[in-house]
DNA sequence: CTGAAAGCGCTTACAG
DNA sequence: CTGAAAGCGCTTACAG
């Protein structure tokens, strides 16, 4: 165990290495590197010249903790099955490492029990919690923390507490569009987990539009956002009367979908025009690549935390429910 | 911005509150909290009671930064595309984090530029950094890492310098022996992404057990640990003659294969035998359960971290190369 | 525009 | 077996 060994390591620069080269005090650095308080512009200048020499990068242990800030955000999250997840995970993992809070990380498969889940995070001393899907959208486990008197924001959630997330059902109402603009008249949907609000967001978009052109629904198909369903999904779905597009829930289920079309023989997008959403990695890794709606992933980390801390200062729930911009992403797939 | 706002969150108990209510010193809490030095066992109970009383959980923030250790590891990661990288990396997480090690996380996407990657980690001051595949079995990127004087160590990559890994040929032999024993004797094999060390070791212990057998080898194909080139894999291989088992180089595409069997109308395990590698979530969301390899993840994560301070303490590379038990996991589609 | 002082919560020698 | 003191690297009032 390293714990036992001595501390040799290189110490890094600190704050007041740089303070010494430059000739000025610790504060001084300090307040560049923040950017905060009043400075000259030679001081900024040597200081940032001295941190480029000497390597420095700021402590971030040291800081949360001078900054009596040490708050600790849970994050409860089911283990990461589609690529979203994954990603949404690690953007918010960076985040909180960006602006050095202490993060616990608690899994909770969805077969697992979410009540043990939730009392080790309170016990291991949360400030708040941040809830990607798929919990973001059962009221009990709000409930609980809520009991608790930790503020939470979910990602992706059911909006009306702190909650950010985009504008699911306008966007979807976009990419349905932007297929009838193409001429499609008959469009099949997957569905995703429809215990997500998201999932149920994207369904009432696809129909709406579909209505508003006056087209009939195409055939519908349940999914749960992972490439297995797609693929079962899809085989359901490509029969006669055949439909000319797909719009599936997300992009792995959609990467799905072009799989089966290929092996249908149909070509993709002349034959069967395909969408997903999300904009996840698999989206580009398909062939073609995928007409999507891309989510900000980082931006919805960084908020969500953002929020997370207000309500914590504010010691109450946050009732923000913040909807970031989204984009539809055309490629070649529809 | 929660920076300007006024810090009135909840103060949450802290040592000095634990020994406070004890009546002994924060010395004293510090020795029971981190089972080091002597005291009484009443003194350990009544410490231990007033924790979980106060609710008290130590500040790692603090707890680093008094430990002069605030070691700074780098993690390169690829954009987790399969459920194997995304575990991993959160294993990997989960374990800098209880240690209170500042991790700075670095994406680098296979076609992203790795030079422009490493000196953001080399710029950010890391001390060492972990490596997860697939950079593990790059020898430029391990070269540029030492050429700045920096340890590394890698997950399932290369052996031979600071590596932790399980025995894949040893593991690949024994699934492909179990596949025998039950009676295969033309036994299908779809290859994961050869760049990397660990899937050249699984496709050895595959050929050497058919050899060993006295069998022939089955159909090969090349894969790349996607579920989709599972999928196109599975397709070239189901022609005839017909494999009766198949063995994929790791989950995704072993549940790819089951997915492409069963749309063939054959049964698995009766009609075609199916195994994976890794045991990772897909393993058991796929019908039937897959057998498989499980590699215990979190113990890699930790035994990698620390590998990683050891060397770092020590100011030079470790050649360890750490070999961890994996476990043959049989389900139900084999 | 800049600095000296105190403190965040914990740990490690050093004393008893 | 237990404690008082000092320090990890940073920041925030408070002074100039």
């Amino acid at each position: 165990m390293s714990d036992t060994s001595p501390p040799r390591r290189r110490r890094s620069a600190t704050i007041k290495d740089v303070a010494r080269q430059v000739g000025v005090s610790a504060m001084t650095v300090s307040r560049v590197i923040n950017n905060k308080g009043r400075f000259s512009d030679a001081t900024r200048l040597a200081v940032n010249e001295a941190i480029e020499q000497l390597g420095f990068a700021r402590n971030t242990a040291a800081r949360s903790l001078a900054l009596a800030r040490s708050v600790r955000i849970g994050v409860l999250y089911d283990r990461p099955s589609g690529a979203y997840l994954s990603e949404l995970l690690i953007g918010l993992i960076e985040e909180a490492n960006r602006t050095g809070h202490q993060i616990v990380l608690q899994r909770c498969d969805s077969t697992g029990d979410v009540a043990v889940a939730i009392s080790r995070l309170l016990r291991a001393g949360v400030d708040g919690v941040l809830i990607p899907p798929p919990f973001g959208d059962e009221p009990d486990v709000l409930a609980r923390f809520h009991a608790a008197d930790r503020p939470v924001v979910t990602i992706s959630g059911r909006p009306g507490h702190g909650a950010v997330r985009i504008d699911d059902y306008a966007a979807a109402q976009e990419i349905t569009r932007l297929l009838i603009d193409k001429g499609h008249r008959r469009i099949a949907f997957i569905a995703g987990d429809e215990s997500q609000a998201a999932a149920r967001d994207r369904q009432r978009g696809y129909e709406d539009a579909c209505h508003a052109a006056g087209i009939g629904l195409g055939p519908i198909e349940a999914g749960d956002f992972s490439y297995r369903s797609g693929i079962e999904a899809t085989e359901r779905l490509l029969t006669a009367p055949f439909p000319t597009a797909l719009f599936a829930s997300n992009d792995d289920m959609a990467a799905a979908a072009v799989t089966v079309a290929h092996r249908k023989g149909l070509d993709v997008p002349t034959e069967l025009a395909v969408v997903g959403f999300d904009d996840t990695r698999i989206a580009i890794t398909t062939w073609p690549e995928l007409t999507t709606i891309r989510q900000p992933l980082a931006d919805m980390a960084r908020a969500a935390t953002e929020i997370l801390l207000r309500a914590i200062d504010q010691q109450g729930q946050s009732d923000e429910d913040l909807i970031l911009p989204y984009t539809l992403v055309e490629r070649h797939s529809a």
